[in-house]
DNA sequence: GATTTTTTCAAGCAAGTGCTTTAATCATGT
DNA sequence: ACATGATTAAAGCACTTGCTTGAAAAAATC
């Protein structure tokens, strides 16, 4: 049984503390006490604290943008519109397939994407922004023509609003079912998701001052 | 011209900083600079920097849930039943008209509100949970009332998103309006709210599972 | 005006921060 | 076996953290 590298160390325990605690309050210190590892092996390895957490920020997210323009794409090909809820699906989904993928638990990952999104630490590390901007453009796009009475002002508004949704599922998820000792917010991601897009839906094909 | 008390000087410095930075990133010293006042201050006029903290959160919770509950009072008395629309407004238009009595910007004001509710810098203070459960409980019961077709855990679920909306809108309101040049997230509040209730009031009359 | 009481202040404490340094250890190829 | 480069380790640096101290100043009370 090989030993992990001191990187990967450094890496796990860095994610789990971000998860539980977020960026600011996490030191140096926690983290390689709890990876077990020298202090110095941060600066080593990744050069600095700052560069250490966009690592973190990159590691997963890169990935899951990648599984969002993929399956987007699918959605569209030969010409084809998608619904809005495809969309959306599109959208979140990857959050799931991309954990699945990873050795962290569910609850753990959500919180750091979480995190990721609502406290992005002094902005988005440089060589995210482009991904993300790629994101946004081509959902705005998609969306966009699968829901043509929408304005390109009312496309941004509501994802911006679908982006609440999600990162509140995700920081705050276990809340909604320990609030209700159990009874509400069932711990299984694709009950949530499900839950998730049916409102995002519904809000997204909203029509002005409704009240129908 | 009287000189504010130095009290007042440290709630609204605090205010400004954690509005801006978050609480995890303020410190005493930058709390006591920037409203030029002696360190020792604070902690001889609130104790320590967490019950500062505790001040701060304190001071426009509690107004809001009590306009709140006032609100949602009027809609539902002599036994009318109100419209989920109109719920949604009573709990989103006091972050509107409590901002109006402040001194403060309303933007300064939404992000110290959305830092309350996003990073609760551990937990809620113990004397705000009642106020906290008291309008959860009210607001889910005028809701079930108003949308009979929802179980109550639905209704749970979709005050959860209702919170996602809001907080995202809070904390990253200006995000949308300076990524789009200015061309969308309009500033004024007033459009804010009603873009969000309008989401928000679709998300809640969702069917499950819909694709209508 | 004298006496409390409340409030402000400069200074400093122990502990924690990110990061660096210097030396030791490990692995690798020759 | 030796030399070379990559990695780890212990100690410490300058600085910041929340908080306390003891004395001076200001306000309130008599």
């Amino acid at each position: 049984m090989e030993r992990k590298t001191t990187k990967a160390l450094i890496l796990d325990a860095t994610e789990r503390l971000v998860a539980e605690h977020g960026f600011e309050s996490v030191s140096l210190r926690d983290i390689t006490n709890d990876a077990k590892v020298n202090v110095a092996a941060v600066n080593y390895h990744f050069g600095s604290k700052e560069k250490l957490f966009e690592a973190i920020q990159c590691r997963y997210i890169d990935p899951v943008n990648e599984e969002r323009l993929r399956m987007l794409e699918v959605l569209t090909e030969e010409g084809r519109v998608a619904t809005v809820r495809e969309i959306l699906e599109a959208f979140m989904r990857p959050l799931l397939t991309v954990v699945k993928g990873s050795e962290m638990s569910e609850k753990l990952f959500f919180k750091l994407m979480g995190r990721c999104v609502m406290d992005p630490q002094g902005g988005l590390p440089e060589d995210m922004v482009p991904g993300m901007k790629r994101v946004a453009e081509s959902f705005t796009e998609a969306l966009l023509a699968a829901a043509p009475s929408l304005t390109t002002e009312l496309v941004l508004w509501r994802l911006h609003f679908t982006f609440g949704v999600m990162a509140q599922t995700l920081l705050h998820g276990e809340l909604l079912y320990s609030l209700t000792d159990g009874a509400c917010g069932d711990p299984d991601a694709e009950d949530q998701f499900q839950e998730m897009i049916d409102f995002s839906e519904a809000g997204f094909l909203a029509e002005k001052g409704a009240q129908k």
